[in-house]
DNA sequence: GGCCAGGCCCCAG
DNA sequence: CTGGGGCATGGC
């Protein structure tokens, strides 16, 4: 019994594309190994991988978070109630950069199928049928057309950009948060949203406060006239419930 | 079959 | 600085 958490919602709450359940088993490819478990063999896993227990973020003060959280107003109370547990993860930066340009005027599924196409196409073989997602360096003589042809769409030249201006992420974790989001919108495609994806999903910058369509609405309807600084000190990890919440269950009056 | 999806670019006012 | 059209494609 470790801190709980989760794992539906920290796994299928879109932060992270790159994960499946099938018959209780998890699996992702993480780094370069695959990674998988159940909700049994969690807790084993994780005594003996202490990367994966950073993956997970299983240090952080949640506790103190969700509780803090829940005091604020009704609303969040109910989200938090409903998904306790949910932690934001510590991802590579390259790939929720690749992820959340994928995701665009785009819905998670698709995301997830085109993020598991350029695995295939383009990463290194794990086992079985798992890739792992494409490193940079194996992505530096694809073509437009070829992502294109891969049903990227509009967002290939900006895949393309963002290959070729991969280093940039190396600088972030210096920067502060204005800085950082400035920098990372100097990538094509990378606009206010993605940006505090990447910023929140990780580089676990907690004021982080993206706003997608589902966002806009939740502001809209239950928090009016205010921002992401109610939220303060957790305004990501608020985000993340309300939107999970707001997807999965409407906003459930 | 039309509307929408974890938006952003670009251009007009 | 703000508003709105266009963008590729598929889920539902």
């Amino acid at each position: 019994m470790s801190a709980s958490i989760d794992l539906d919602a920290t796994l299928f709450s879109g932060q992270t594309f790159a994960w499946s359940k099938q018959d209780g088993v998890y699996q992702a490819v993480v780094g370069r190994q695959l990674v998988c478990f159940t909700e049994k063999t969690f807790d084993p896993l994780l005594a003996q991988n202490g990367a994966l227990r950073r993956y997970f973020d299983m240090d952080w003060e949640y506790g103190r978070a969700e509780s803090y959280l829940s005091s604020l107003d009704p609303h969040l109370a109910r989200a938090i109630q409903a998904y306790k547990g949910l932690h934001i993860l510590n991802q590579d930066p390259w790939e929720v950069l690749m992820g959340f340009l994928l995701s665009q005027n785009n819905n998670i599924k698709r995301i997830r199928g085109m993020y598991e196409l350029l695995s295939k196409h383009f990463g290194t073989h794990v086992e079985g049928p798992w890739y792992a997602f494409p490193r940079p360096e194996q992505l530096m003589n694809v073509s437009e057309q070829d992502l294109r042809q891969l049903g990227m769409g509009f967002r290939a030249p900006y895949l393309l950009d963002a290959i070729q201006n991969h280093a940039l992420l190396q600088a972030i974790p210096d920067l502060g948060d204005e800085e950082a989001y400035r920098a990372l919108q100097t990538i094509r495609g990378v606009g206010p949203k993605v940006a505090l994806c990447i910023l929140a999903f990780a580089f676990h910058r907690q004021q982080a406060f993206p706003l997608d369509t589902w966002m806009l609405k939740v502001m809209k309807t239950r928090y009016p006239g205010r921002d992401a600084s109610y939220f303060t000190p957790y305004a990501a990890l608020a985000q993340q419930y309300l939107f999970h919440f707001e997807r999965t269950q409407g906003g459930r009056l």
